[in-house]
DNA sequence: GCTAAAGTGGAGACCGTCTCCGTATAAGAT
DNA sequence: ATCTTATACGGAGACGGTCTCCACTTTAGC
């Protein structure tokens, strides 16, 4: 074997520990598992038997859960898109709207978003219990968002200079997380009217 | 038997079914489950094991599901106390302070509470999946407690006068909900002011 | 005391979670 | 084309929680 090639270190795409190609039906796995995941959610709630998911993508439990160790992993990949999505919205808002339009327009598409899929806002508050730091990364991008958005309208003059971007974000999935009645969104949406009039500057008393 | 006494309607408590005075037993069982599920669902939150709540209480399982048909209704009724004292603090409050003042003193009481008892918020919301009416009662009670209050500050001119109260209440247990963080109960009762202040009167713009 | 109504308790059926490990298979080397 | 081996598969089964059923016990009322 004294004959054999040099290391192909040119092809290596990982220099450390020169890893194999992942293989394709795992890839294709875990969309299917993702892809179940998403219907199963919406339609029975974040308990969503996790073994009925794997049976119905086709995959043995053991399959789902090395993908997936734990439901709040699969939860998080499921929403992924959509959170990313939703914290980019940010960006187009400050550059269409004056800047108190624009935290609430992003507010009121926040509403929206949680009225679809009503998973997002657990998943963005650590819930209750177990402190997992999956959602990290979700609640990371969220946060800058309106955290821009304030810092704007404050600059603007159309914000109190002491409000906590965050005290806003933790009554926005508060106010998601309560789904009760069927005027919720109607009631959600009036809500965000009312926290940003009471987040204006004091001009009166 | 023609001679056994007249029916003693006279004693009888209830007058259609001439019921048997419930057992000691009973009773007594029924109040060291509660006794032990406020302890537990405290330690361990509204997922404690209802068959461990059993065995400690030293009871079998078929007796707690025999007096709490459901995981609700054995919450509702550890919390249906709690409730109550909450709810009987709006007559205090608007009886001391001035209309404004008792309904910010009264959210923040609720802050409070939900602090103390994080289980509350839950059990007011209807929660994820099954809309039980079990918590219909709490939830009735809370409710007449902030419509009063707002009703009193909308009549001094304090707040609004399209102001909804359910509004209110559902962004007060929806903040209540979002327990992460240890700044928790400051953040919530920013949360208040903000809030109220969003709600008076609009003197600008 | 007697008796029937009321209540008890725990074995066990059921269901969801999650692990373990023998088997299958794709990726890369030859 | 075949071999090798890392990688992945899947489902049986251990585990733990929920909830029911019913043979047995206890109590209230006479």
């Amino acid at each position: 074997m004294s004959t054999k090639h040099p290391k192909p270190a040119v092809h290596a795409k990982r220099p450390k520990p020169a890893r194999r190609k992942p293989r394709a039906d795992a890839q294709r796995n875990r969309e299917r598992v993702l892809e179940v995941s998403k219907q199963a959610f919406t339609r029975y709630g974040a308990s969503a038997s996790l073994d009925d998911i794997a049976k119905e993508a086709g995959v043995g439990a053991g399959t789902l859960y090395r993908h997936f160790p734990t439901r709040d992993a699969l939860i998080e990949a499921v929403y992924r898109t959509e959170v990313e999505k939703l914290a980019a919205a940010e960006g187009k808002f400050a550059e269409s709207l004056p800047p108190l339009e624009a935290l609430r327009a992003w507010m009121k598409l926040f509403v929206d978003y949680v009225e679809a899929k009503h998973i997002i806002a657990p998943a963005l508050n650590t819930y209750a219990g177990g402190a997992s730091k999956l959602y990290e990364t979700s609640k990371t991008q969220i946060s800058g968002a309106i955290n821009a958005l304030v810092k704007r309208a404050i600059q603007s003059g159309d914000i109190r200079k002491d409000l906590e971007p965050f005290d806003l974000l933790r009554a926005l999935i508060g106010v998601a997380s309560v789904a009760s009645s069927p005027d919720w969104p109607q009631s959600a949406k009036r809500l965000v009217d009312i926290l940003i009039a009471g987040s204006r500057p004091t001009t009166q008393n």
